[in-house]
DNA sequence: CTTATTTTGATCGTTTTTGATCGTAATTCG
DNA sequence: CGAATTACGATCAAAAACGATCAAAATAAG
């Protein structure tokens, strides 16, 4: 009809749609159609198109807006069948055991530091992280002191870096640092990023224990900055599939090695139910 | 006509009725069809369903509220209906336009500046916010800078406060500030928490021009601890059901008031999106 | 310029939700 | 204890919303 704007794609419209959807949190139809000057049934389809990227959720009546979730479900919905999965939960069973109730503890950002952050929601401890996920897990909880450390975010992994970071880290002291890594190999361990990996340095430096949890798959694997040597960890827990090579290497050293077992999913489920 | 203000979807509905039984710890049905305005047979049905999931406890006339921890939290599902929500929102849409593209804006927490929050969405800016809520709002962006101010996490409001905060915000300069309020007298303006009066106090000397955001109900109202003096703020947004007694007063001092409209018919081309 | 593909808007049958009615159960009052 | 009143749940018809389908319009390709 009224050739307007330039802007008039369905995929400028979708952009707008969202934008309305995440302004007013809930939309109806009828809303929808008067706003864009469309049809309902484009509103309809562009809606169901929505759905489907998981940026909105549908409703008898309307829509409801559940982007703001997008990094956290990188971590929660994630690849089930990634099978990295199954170890990064095994991983953060095993480093679970290593915090004690009331110690203060810092976890970085990463997905199995996200597995370990939530094997230790409920329990009485205090909380640094950089990690808006992992925070987000903790501000509900009443059982938690939570520290955020602040800074720049990081877009896609929606961890803090940079120098207020650091700044902020060399005030603070925590016993046990759960960091975790793009990669290791036999002079250290790597991450890709060089901001942060100066904040994790600053992290170590905060910390009485640096723990690594890396799952087996980041053996001999290198990325853009080193992080740390060998020498400057205490702990490494990764899941059995460890190879012998690399096992005897850290024997070698005196890295703790901690290896989680990957057929657990019996121990706790167990008993009961008779 | 569908100027109802509302959203009428079953969804949006339930979430009023539990937040007016919340308000209330026990209400009747009829009361109930009359504060929502639908039928005796729909609130039986809506109370059902809030009984399963838990929500709710019926009793023979009427409805207790079960104060159970569904912990929906936050807002962001949000209590359509608070009555102040609108008030809330037509003041973050004239704050809105307060903020010119690639400024440089403090967000503090609290659920009017999180309606800002989501106006600004999208908009190419640089966020600097003490709040998780917000935080998590713009961490999906890719058209804004955010910095997360560190702190210990204030567990009911999910912003950071206290020294650490406090110590970033002195190396941290932003061209406007946005800051809210739990009431405002003739003295000035007071928050409930005085380590967050502290680190608010710290975010006005950190920004160029200090606004402060504030549904009507807050005039009279005074908390705790004072913030602010009436000659430390640039510009007082509020919804226009304040009272001619507080423009008189606010008229003659040199803070700049912006009135909000309250009719939220579907604004035309009001959008200035691109 | 013509044809093919995509996108849009309208229509229609189906499903969901809503409001009213009515019989039954519970509570109150005499 | 029994009658009256009120609240409750089930049933049913009207209304609204939905999804599918099809033709017109816009866009892209030949």
């Amino acid at each position: 009809m009224n050739s307007q704007t330039s802007a008039n794609t369905s995929m400028a419209r979708r952009a707008r749609m969202l934008d309305v959807i995440r302004q007013q949190g809930f939309v109806s139809i009828p809303e929808l159609r008067d706003s864009l000057e469309v049809s309902e049934s484009t509103i309809r389809r562009d809606l169901e198109s929505l759905e489907d990227s998981g940026e909105a959720r549908r409703t008898h009546g309307g829509v409801f807006y559940t982007g703001s979730v997008t990094t956290v479900r990188q971590f929660q919905r994630g690849n089930p069948n990634d099978g990295a999965w199954d170890k990064k939960r095994a991983i953060a069973l095993e480093a679970a055991k290593l915090v004690s109730d009331h110690d203060t503890v810092l976890l970085d950002g990463g997905s199995t530091t996200y597995e370990l952050a939530k094997q230790l929601v409920g329990r009485p401890l205090q909380i640094v992280t950089n990690s808006l996920p992992v925070a987000n897990l903790f501000s509900a909880s009443d059982s938690v002191d939570l520290v955020i450390l602040g800074g720049a975010i990081h877009n896609r992994t929606g961890v803090t870096h940079g120098p207020f970071t650091d700044q902020m880290l060399e005030t603070i002291n925590v016993q046990k640092a759960f960091l975790s890594v793009a990669g290791v190999n036999e002079k250290g361990f790597y991450n890709s990023n060089l901001l942060l990996v100066e904040t994790e340095r600053c992290m170590m430096r905060s910390a009485d224990r640096t723990i690594i949890v890396a799952d087996s798959t980041k053996f001999g694997r290198s990325s853009l900055a080193r992080m740390l040597e060998w020498n400057q960890v205490d702990t490494l827990v990764v899941d059995e599939d460890l190879s012998t090579l690399w096992r005897d290497r850290i024997d070698e050293l005196d890295t703790n090695l901690i290896l989680a077992p990957l057929n657990n999913s019996q121990d706790t489920h167990s008993n009961s139910i008779s």
